[in-house]
Formats: C-alpha cells, structure tokens, sequence
DNA sequence: TACTTTAACTAAATAAGTTTAGAATTCATT
DNA sequence: AATGAATTCTAAACTTATTTAGTTAAAGTA
C-alpha cells in the first residue's frame, strides 16, 4: 500500500512540540515567530530524517495560493509555442513556480472552459495565454478581475491587459520591405482565418505599408485567407487557382509557419517549385529546420526565448502585486529578426 | 477585489438543506444516497445559477485525487515529445483529467526532484514519464510503489513496469536494412551518448543486427558517440575525422531526430552535400518538415499519436485500480513505419 | 514584592470540501 | 397502536496544513 506520509503533526509528536511551531519553522518563519535557533534546528532535522513534504492541497487550501501557473496555447506541438513553453517552465521553475500546459486547439469554448476550470476556482495563481477569443468580453467578468493575466503573442484590442508579443507590425514590414528591394511588385500572401488574432491583423498591416512606402498598390488577389479547419485543402484550391489566374507573382509570405508548411506540402502535391519559377518563399515564424528546406525560405523570427522570460516574470510580478498595481498595464512588445536564407 | 466565490454552503442556504446534500447532489451521487429527484433538481439549478464550481484544493485534500497527471519528458520542445504530449492531453481531457508538463532538461536530479514534488506528496493521481535515469533504483522507493507511472518512450531494464513504447528495435533494423538493400555496406550510425536509454540501445541493437543478417561485418569506427551536453561541436569532430579517415561511408543514419538536426547543421558547416558525395541520410524519428529538408530523408517514423492515447489511457487504468492488479505490469510496444522519401 | 516585558511556544479556528454515522419522517404491517 | 422498514436528510468528523489569539515561564524593572 506504499507507506504513510509524514505529517506536520508526526514531526510535533517526535519532538514534543505543537504543529505549529513546526509549521513555523518548516516554512522559514521561525526568526519571526522567534522559535529558539537550537528547536528550529530540532525541527528542520527531523523533517528531513522523516522526509518530510508538505501536502500541497492543504497549504493551498489554507494559503489560496497554489504555485501553479497555467499556459494556454491553441496547439503546444506547435514549435513556436512548445518553444515559449519550455523558457516559461525554466524560468517559473527557478522561482518554485510550476507549469500546467494545455492546448485550446483554437477553440474559443474550450479555452473558456479551461480558464474558468483553472483561473475562476483559483486552481493556479496566474494564467499566460495566447488567446483565441475574438473579443475580451469574457475576460471583463467580474471573477477574473484582478485574477493575474498575461497575454502572450496575441493580445485583445478591446479590453486593457498585460501582454508580451513580438512586433508583429515591424517584422511584417521589414520581410515585405527585404522582398521588395530583391525586385517583387507582386508578394502574393497567404493569411489563417479567421484571422481576428492581434498577431496576424498586424502583419497584414506591415505587408500592406511596406508597400504603400514603396509605392506598390495593394492588390486584393494577393491575400488569400486559408481557412485553418481544412487549411491543406482550402490553399491546395485558392494557390493553384491564383497561379493560374491573375498578375504574376514573384514570391510568396506565409503569415504564419502553420501556413508555411501546409504551403511547401501544397508545393510538392501540386509539383510547384519556387526556385524554378523564380518565386521567392518568405514566412513569418521561423522553425530551426527552414535551414535545410528545399525553397529557400526567408522568415521572421521571434525572439521566443525572451518571450518566455518575459511571459513568465510579468506573471509572477503579478501575482506578487495583486490589487496593487492593477490599474497599470504592462505592454511589452519585443523585436523580431529577419533571416535572409540565400 | 473579485467576487466571493459560491461555496456548497452558500448553496445550501439558499436551499435550506445541509452542505453535505448539496455536495451529494453536485458529485452525482443523489440517487445513490436516496436523494429525492426534486431536491436533486433544485440543487443543480441553484448550482448553475449561483455559478459554483468546487474548490479543487478542498476537494483534493479530502479524497486524496487530484485529478492531474504529470508529463516528464526530456525537452517539450523536442517535436516528438510535443506531439505526444498534445495526444496524452486530449485523451485525459476527454476523462476529466488535467495533464502537468514539465522538461526534465535530460537531468535526473531535476527528474527526482519533479517525481518527488509531484508524486510522492501525492500532488498528482498519475505520472507519465520519458524517463532520463540510467537505473530503476530511484523507483523502488516505498513511497512510490504502487504509484501509478507509465513509462513512454524509454523504459528501464532493471525494474518492471508499465511502458508504452515504439518498437524501436525492429524499426532500426528495418531502416537499416533498407539502407543495405539499396547497396550501403558502410553505415554510419550516430547516437547520443549518454546512451544508457533503452530505445537508443536497442536501436543500436536493431542496427547491428540487421548487418548481421546481411553478413556485413559490424566495423566499430562506423558507430559514433556524440556527446548530448555538446552535440554541435562534437558531432562536427567527430564527422569530420571520420570523413577523412577509415572506410568510405555510404550512408549516415541518426538514431534520434536531435542528432539529425545537429548533423543537417554540421553539413551545413563543413560544406557536406550528402547527394553529391552519394551519402544516403537516414534517421530515426521523423519530423514533418523532413519532407522538404535537402538531403532526401529516409526515417523512422513513430506512432506518436497511438503512443499519446495508450500511455494516456494505462495511466487511466493504473489509477483506477491502484493496489489491484498491480502485480501485472503492461507493457504496450508500437510498430513503427519507414518513410523512405526517393 | 509586584508589575511589565520579552521570549518561546500552543490551542483552536480556519480553508472548503467529502464521508460516516445516525436522525427524522413517512409508510407498511401485524 | 406499536413495531419495523424504507425514505430522505443532517450533524459532526475528517482531510492537512496555516494563522490568530493567547498562554506560560523567565527576565527585567520600579
């Protein structure tokens, strides 16, 4: 049956003295409660010849607090986000915090559902999300005001919050702005949608101005929205239905790396090479392997690990002020990098 | 500040019966305890109406379940682990089960001290381990026999236990085979040392014998150890040393899909064309990119989805018949596909 | 000596549920 | 009418910590 756990109270019996003060001491309390140096030792001994671990349910009872963090991310298989998770964990972890990771697969009820379970029970201490919502309204109820939220890579433009994300804008821009001075007039784009996302409505506005700023007049056909429940088929269809109708184009951004490798899939079933048709292939996201892929891909990268650091520091920061504090938000939006693969 | 949450009591007031019928009534055991359908009823929409949802810690505390398994894997950002994870997490979700995540960095003092933190304090109902350590002993402590763990991946040889892993021996000696049937007689095959981990010696094993049964004499130059705390620079060495000296190698084969990204690096580097020197690339674990990675990859590939939902569901099983049974030990081996990518 | 202060410690309340043992009411039976 | 059984419900104990309010004993002070 395993053995008995040790409790507060065998570590009392041992040594004759109340719960208490054991509690007191297991907790580094003892200077302020001042328990005699010499008990505090007793103490601190015998929980560790008795191995001794507090159960965690009954201090969060007791205490509210849980050092327990959540992450919510629409699929953590996803490199970008598997990414960020791992330097949240690190970073949680050095500060005694631990992570629960669950994926919403971009569904905005269960990520409702999840946040509500987590967040509105006091489950965790603190959420970091890359919401998939439309709107903030959920997030206005009054159980989770003041409850410690960070928003991650995605954030919502109607309701105040604290998030960290990438430039969005500016790294869309600078790509748009690379393929254009290697001599493209005809960038054709291929976008998710539902594309209501904070991350994805910026990089159509980057790809857009960096146009504009060179005086390339945006042209409707060359935005595509894929659609992400069917988003092999769906591009399959719009791509080579776009190659064979309308202007020319001469290089191709994905605005995700989600649509990056449905398009190098499209590109071998539909047998088209970019090389040979002198089409350049840029992407926003980078994945580490895009250095060995067949089309060269130029893409932006995000500055992942710092995310996370970011992500996970905001939150505890948070937590450490709640109440406090609440009426400022923290917006921190970090810069990207091109990788030009030639 | 919030708002208060609702508590079984407050419920109960409302309703003027006891907490005790109230939480009978919320925990679907009316019927059972003889529960009128009118009470029953009236509680449930009170319920709804009043928002409740049951403090996890509280709920926790008394039975002693949690609810919540733990995932230990080495890297979650290692592709193969992200995907189970995202397999293991849908599976528990869809049984009300939670899934805790966490990297272990390859480090089995980490390792202990997460299986001490979550499971020995009974933090966790269940645990799901890709485990680093090199032996069993850790897991003959008392206060873990008969916790249930499911081992994924790897398992250790010295103790029994309960794993779900690919069929990482024939799948070795298959792609092996492949190789010498398309002509290779030098392989070199590349593997990560340390390299105590069960899949890693026996897909060594799957290697060797698969020459074997072709009657090619295993050269011991022809299997380097590349060092995991130094895979880049060490595997560059150590390549490169035996591209110039012994035997013209035919084929490389990576036994796992982290040395395959560090030697698609290290071609990279020294300015390897595995195509143009007629050198085959072979790996274990396939990643989706590989489809469009430049040396043409022959892989392979793991059932991580079956994987995901098998160790999910003997967690499961292991936790709903703790102490039973616990003298029969599952063991589940997948097979395992070959893609050869020509 | 009597009173205050300080040091060192403890009993009991508390967190929010679940479970056990039993009570109150109704109904049926002799 | 009294007894037994079934139905429906409840008080109190229990889970394991933390925290509050307070006690005891020793030391210091007037």
């Amino acid at each position: 049956m395993g053995i008995k756990k040790t409790l507060l109270e065998d570590i009392a019996k041992e040594l004759n003295v109340s719960k208490t003060l054991v509690s007191m001491v297991i907790n580094g309390k003892g200077d302020a409660y001042g328990i005699s140096k010499k008990t505090q030792e007793k103490v601190l001994s015998k929980a560790g010849e008795m191995e001794y671990t507090p159960n965690v349910f009954a201090r969060a009872l007791r205490t509210g607090k849980s050092h327990l963090i959540a992450l919510l991310v629409a699929d953590i298989s996803n490199p970008f986000y598997s990414n960020i998770a791992k330097y949240i964990e690190k970073e949680l972890a050095s500060k005694g915090y631990n992570l629960m990771i669950c994926s919403t697969d971009e569904n905005v009820e269960r990520e409702e559902k999840l946040i509500s379970l987590f967040a509105e029970q006091h489950m965790i201490d603190g959420l970091i999300i890359a919401t998939t919502n439309t709107s903030g309204e959920y997030f206005k109820k009054e159980r989770l005001r003041n409850f410690p939220i960070v928003f991650i890579d995605r954030y919502l433009t109607d309701i105040e919050s604290n998030y960290v994300v990438a430039n969005n804008y500016q790294g869309s821009l600078e790509i748009t702005e690379l393929l254009v001075k290697k001599g493209c007039k005809n960038i054709l784009a291929l976008n998710i949608t539902p594309s209501h996302i904070s991350s994805l409505t910026e990089r159509v506005k980057g790809y857009k101005d960096a146009l504009k700023k060179y005086d390339i007049l945006f042209n409707d056909e060359n935005l595509l929205e894929i659609s992400f429940d069917n988003i092999q088929n769906d591009l399959r269809e719009q791509l080579t239905n776009r190659l064979k109708n309308g202007q020319k184009i001469d290089a191709i951004y994905t605005l995700n790396n989600h649509i990056a490798t449905a398009c190098l899939n499209v590109f071998n079933e539909i047998g088209f090479d970019a090389k040979k048709e002198g089409v350049y292939f840029a992407s926003f996201d980078d994945i580490s392997l895009f250095d060995f892929v067949k089309p060269n891909i130029i893409s932006v990268s995000q500055p992942v690990e710092k995310i996370g650091i970011e992500a996970a520091n905001l939150a505890l920061h948070l937590i450490d002020n709640k109440g406090i504090d609440s009426s400022t938000f923290k917006k921190i939006v970090l810069p990207t990098s091109i990788i030009s693969r030639d």
